[in-house]
DNA sequence: GGCGGATTTTGCAACGTTTTTAACGCGCGG
DNA sequence: CCGCGCGTTAAAAACGTTGCAAAATCCGCC
């Protein structure tokens, strides 16, 4: 003769079906079914309920009870690498963010944006793994990064989103949407060196979970994980290998944020390291605009004495820049599109049977006013 | 003797508590105990426990079960006006969005974006009313705006931002952030006054949610239900007043987006409207970046022949301009640290007896080069 | 008046977890 | 030798909802 349960908050407890259906007279099913289907209670019980409902300012059903017995979130949940502070600094995160809401929105599918610690390894997962969402788009997760694992372990439909495909294997029947990295990076050295530049350095992302920011050794470069900033710099290196300069030792400096902070820091440590460059290629507009603040520091002139090479042409960060068009937006549509269609879909398969998928996009070369033949 | 229920997805069911205590014969409680308060449970049980959930692939509670017994999401809900594809494009919004992951990441507090349909307003409801989160801010929704009544309807503790004062006790016991919009436009407009400005323009957002984007009558001025466009309206007109304009009819554009586009084509429809036009001001950095474009489209010099005032004081977007600079970041975050307090805190009440408070953060005017005295 | 069929309503069970309380085994002091 | 307390584990009771099948009701009609 106890009452056995009080952990939880006991104040104005807020009413359920089962309040509603006892005020109402009716059973709670009922109830559910005036608010989940309208047309199949008569009409005047529908009336009696709803105004039973708006005496104990009911509105609808608790979303834990009614997730847990559907099975339904109703909610994507997006990893970001960075902490979302970060994130939302750098355009290309925010412009993917729009093309996923874009799928999203119209399907009413809320989005779930999960902080994550890349510091703090262990500490990242719970939130990861406590979140309720049907589905996960990772973004731009790098192979060794722990929070891959804590994802590959929610056994929930994934889309990665430029990430490392060779680990796709890893997260069981996960999908992939990105871009022909090393190609597109090849186009635009390609590019440089048909300008006449032979001394190029590189400004790239992330190269590892555990890398540390600056100038990277070979070492390092070889030791990438991160599929975005690896497929890259093996594009570059394929562009100079067929020009015939097979044993160029390429500079790359790696910075964490995209942003022009960064890569106005990152172009000083390049320059520093190798002054005779004449040509810097950036692996984002943001990191290409602090190449070119770098530029001005040094009161080098674009394109003059210092050539620039962006990634992304993420519109106000990209005018009169030479940069790698890619759809950013499309990635994120087509990711969520691809996520909620494996959500929705009947096949889908949580044992990791499934025939993982890999979309592609196109990029482009946009050739602008940074870029020209070396001094 | 029948099986009553079998609606869900049956393939390949994801373990939960009770099969992994199967397997590991002993109670789900007990599997509880080891994953969620080490140190309870002896090693012997923890390790067989802890073998039991690698072989079913179990890593964690459900989050949907394990939120309905606890009543805690660990999420936070962000409600904004526009859809979200528009709203990323808000550098506003972003700025925002960033203040509240700032307080929200440490906490492991994850963020619900919900996608709203201001056109939809039946529609809008749904998915904000199912999202599971354990609290809610509501940026900038104007006063008539349907979402604010569904928020409303949540019954989950709110913190309005930039909405509208007067409607706070609709909302029970929601809270407050915002600034002085008012005093704020003020200060603008003195300036431009100041100058010798007589003839003044505004670039306005929203300024109801049924309203039609365009030049707006000052009937509709005066309907106006945005508290933002509403106080600073109210503010240029008390600048006017108090400059012994009293009778000045204030030609007022409003567009929907804040983008430099919607400000391009206001400030022709503007300039149109009033020719006579020397000043604009601009209630967003980015409508006022559009009114550059369209000054460059006519010719006009900035700020020689056409002054203009933007707000906001968003970064990037304020290179040179003479704007109203406020705490965008900061403001997202006090919005969210208010937030987590009223949801952690004892003083809980659900019933709307808890008196709202009002956080009002500073803004200042920064004068840069696009204002001048008028030709 | 009763009966088949269509329409409404209800009862039941289960979704997966955590918390509280009780039970159990064991060593130790009285 | 008994009882008490301590440290672990188990049992049971919710949390709030919805789908299904069965039951109840209604209707027209023979």
């Amino acid at each position: 003769m106890s009452i056995p349960d009080s952990g939880r908050r006991s104040v104005a407890a807020r009413a359920g079906v089962v309040d509603v259906a006892r005020l109402a007279g009716v059973a709670p099913s009922t109830v559910s079914n005036v608010f989940n289907r309208p047309g199949t209670v008569s009409d005047q019980l529908t009336a009696r309920v709803l105004d039973a409902a708006r005496e104990l300012r009911f509105t609808g059903a608790d979303p834990a009870g009614r997730s847990l017995r559907k099975g339904r979130t109703n909610a994507i949940g997006v990893v970001l690498r960075e902490r979302l502070s970060y994130s939302f600094d750098d355009i290309a995160v925010v412009r993917l963010l729009q093309g996923i809401s874009e799928a999203a929105d119209p399907r009413q599918q809320a989005l779930v944006i999960v902080p994550s610690f890349p510091e703090a390894g262990a500490t990242a997962g719970p939130s990861i793994q406590h979140v309720a969402a049907d589905g996960i788009i990772a973004y731009s997760l790098v192979g060794d990064d722990p929070l891959l694992e804590v994802v590959r372990r929610r056994h929930v439909p994934t889309v990665l989103v430029d990430s490392p495909r060779e680990r796709e294997a890893v997260v069981a029947g996960a999908h992939f949407v990105g871009i022909d990295e090393a190609g597109s990076a090849r186009s635009a050295v390609e590019h440089l060196l048909a300008l006449g530049h032979r001394h190029i350095g590189i400004l790239s992302t992330r190269l590892s979970a555990q890398a540390a920011p600056g100038l990277a050794t070979a070492a390092v470069q070889d030791a990438s994980t991160a599929s975005t900033a690896k497929g890259r710099l093996a594009g570059v290196r394929q562009a100079f290998a067929d020009a015939g300069m097979k044993r160029y030792e390429l500079p790359v400096v790696q910075g964490f944020i995209s942003n022009a902070e960064t890569g106005r820091v990152g172009t000083h440590t390049l320059l520093d390291a190798a002054p005779r460059t004449t040509a810097v290629f950036a692996f984002s507009d943001a990191l290409a605009l602090g190449a070119r603040v770098a530029a001005a520091d040094r009161g080098l002139s674009v394109p003059a004495e210092l050539s620039i090479v962006g990634f992304d042409d993420s519109a106000d960060a990209a005018e009169g820049l030479t940069t790698v068009h890619q759809p950013l937006r499309e990635k994120g549509r087509v990711a969520t599109e691809r996520l909620l269609a494996l959500v929705n879909g009947p096949e889908t398969l949580l044992d990791g049977l499934e025939p993982a998928t890999s979309i592609e996009l196109a990029t482009a070369l946009v050739v602008r006013g940074s870029t020209a033949p070396p001094a």
